[in-house]
DNA sequence: TAGGGTTTATTTAGTCCTAAACAAAGGGGA
DNA sequence: TCCCCTTTGTTTAGGACTAAATAAACCCTA
């Protein structure tokens, strides 16, 4: 009812990081511009982050009508994040710079299965983070497939891992020492995409994923929709048919058993476009080769995902639909019966709702983890709590060693 | 990507008001806790809300272990609110207290697609308020059936009135020199909810309104969600099967083409259980007769509506889906489906989303279009933007008239 | 009846932000 | 060359909120 002061707000530091990391250097007024606040605080956060040592003045002036701008620039030496996807049977890591690039990443097997995981991704994430560059590590990003109570205590649940409310977050932050946060991983890849992508030009969008799974992301106002327990997003489980195919959930006629991947091999092996061994590259291949039972098949799919998500589109109103993940290599193929489908169900007014297919890479899903990082270490109150708070505190206290004898 | 200081937060002084309204007179130490805010800031806001005139201390003392509290109360002649349903064939009007208690109705004939239906509009508006108490006026709160761009300047679009693009909002603050806030009539319902009733309770809930149309008000933490054009919400419009009966949108397969107001008619038509002039309290009555046909098509109805819900609540996750609209008197013949479908569409990490039916009312449009003006006055950029800091001018200038003169 | 515990209310200091006034540093035209 | 205009950056005053200390008013028990 009550409207709280907007999430203990230094979020704002990092979205300055974020937005010069992604952009390249800034003036003050420019960024005041593209951040919407006002000049004044960006004279107060830029001097705090220059004497943090994470800014740097670079004394360039190329005038423009009036008083020329002096340039500030990352130092991109102040730290690091860690990245970390976790799916069933593998773990990918990334290290980001401050900026979001991606500095190096591994992807080593995992068994979530296993009575200890818990134990053996410790392990793994210890080797990554030592064989690490020199400069300081701010911070662990999880994107886990499944719902998290919050991303500082990191609480799992997760039909696809098996996992039932698995402190994964609380038990890294002992063992590591080190700020740790975990996320649904459509979830921190909406962060991302708020962060570097198409999102940080858009206040109201979807990120919908097909792979393995069918996820969106959503976010409302800037912020990313969690809902009340934590599990908004799952588009993948909107029922679709009142008899269809059964769900990992459980249930029948789910999207996602219509177009995850599991189905979408299922209905290849039927038709008789793959043997028993072939994957979706195999599909992708025959598809891309002219073979119409397989164009067909994800032709489908693409008709099914439109129907489903003009019906989010309805209740959501979204700006645009940005389409990632695995599944997107054969986009060409869902291309068009999925604009058909998604045009032709939505009201004449929404029709124009825009849709971007980004360029995926195997890294994405850990480079979105590692947004959680770089997106909320300022943030002490919000979705990331005393984790915020910690990252920020590495922060300081790496950059500017000459204070800590004060 | 940057958080803004929320939204001027004088919202708070009328989540007082209407805490107070609702609950009756409260201490400032449990209004601070129901509200959650603090203390200090609660001295502070009553303060202000004494030295305006629309709060008293009623000198009660019923102690409680320590000091006792001194109560707070409404004063209740300081204003009221001006609520407008506006549809097809007729406008209702209500005026409410400033603690959101009906206190006069009225409803009128109306064309919303004559030519000039924005001047009998103003004609019917300005002889409601002229027949209306003594206390000022705050402000007039519309709700309308389609999307406004925002409540400040009231540019509305609606399928279902056949308006395009008509200055509603800006028209009416011209002829009647008051503020008018203007929202889509879902949207107004579910702040009425947020402000008087069971949402009061929950920062993440789903209105639902069947009736004529289905429709949707989205809460997500603790506010309404109307994404990029102010258009969520649209749940009528999901699209359940490949080629169903044409909806009013043009589609086919819309929810609403099977279980608006229309559908349910011409199925109760068609199956020989109405003549060609019975109405929707005709089919109610033949199903609480025990009409098997009559119940049969309700049951058809819940079900739809549970199954294309659980996609919703997949989507957004809500802690509470309320029920409300004129559909819900016949709601005991929907409900045993409705369940059914919901819960057995939903993954079992969902199934305990509460649903709950409010009393619905002749006038709770109405109603709900007037908590507009009592939820807003003093959110001076956000939602209501100017209409906000015009509906506080009035509180303060008409309660405080002595200060005029300084 | 004095003192300790509780609950209520206010004050104080401080955070995060804005708006508005101001200062600083250029350009270009009369 | 001087003045005006534009753009950048900073300072100042102030609003909305919080946490923490304090005051105020009651209860109960020893």
């Amino acid at each position: 009812m009550v409207f709280r002061p907007a999430a203990r707000t230094d979020v704002n530091r990092s979205a300055i990081l974020a937005q010069l990391g992604a952009h390249g250097p800034a003036s003050r007024a420019d960024l005041a511009r593209v951040l919407d606040v006002s000049p004044a605080l960006m004279t107060q956060l830029t001097r705090d982050l220059l004497a943090d040592g994470l800014l740097q003045e670079l004394e360039q002036a190329p005038s423009q009508g009036g008083r020329p701008a002096r340039m500030l620039g990352i130092v991109s030496t102040a730290g690091h994040a860690i990245g970390v996807k976790v799916v069933l049977d593998h773990v990918a890591f990334v290290e980001v710079g401050i900026d979001g690039a991606v500095l190096r990443s591994a992807s080593e097997p995992f068994d979530a299965s296993s009575s200890t995981f818990l134990a053996e991704l410790t392990v793994l994430l210890r080797r990554f983070i030592a064989g690490g560059s020199s400069t300081p590590v701010l911070g662990i990003g999880i994107g886990v497939p499944g719902s998290v109570d919050n991303q500082g205590s990191g609480l799992v649940d997760s039909a696809q891992l098996g996992w039932s409310q698995v402190p994964l977050g609380a038990t890294l932050q002992r063992e590591l020492d080190l700020p740790v946060l975990v996320e649904n991983n459509v979830n921190a890849l909406a962060m991302a995409e708020r962060l570097y992508g198409v999102g940080r030009r858009h206040d109201n969008f979807l990120v919908v994923t097909i792979g393995t799974g069918v996820g969106a992301g959503i976010v409302v106002d800037g912020a990313v929709l969690r809902g009340f327990s934590g599990g908004a997003g799952e588009v993948g489980h909107i029922p679709v048919t009142e008899d269809g195919p059964v769900c990992s959930c459980g249930n029948r006629g789910c999207l996602e058993a219509y177009i995850g991947e599991a189905a979408l091999l299922r209905s290849a092996r039927t038709a008789g476009v793959l043997g028993a061994q072939g994957g979706m590259t195999a599909l992708g291949a025959a598809a891309d080769a002219g073979n119409t039972a397989a164009t067909a098949i994800f032709g489908q799919a693409g008709h099914r995902l439109g129907r489903a998500l003009a019906g989010v589109v309805h209740t959501l109103d979204p700006e645009i639909i940005i389409v990632l993940g695995e599944g997107t290599s054969a986009w060409k193929h869902w291309s068009f019966a999925f604009e058909v489908a998604l045009r032709s169900a939505l009201m004449p007014s929404r029709r124009q709702v825009a849709v971007a297919v980004e360029n995926w890479q195997d890294e994405s899903w850990a480079q979105g983890a590692a947004a959680l990082v770089l997106a909320t270490p300022f943030d002490s109150d919000g979705l990331a709590g005393d984790q915020g708070r910690l990252v920020r505190a590495r922060l300081v206290e790496q950059s500017a060693p000459q204070e800590a004898g004060s």
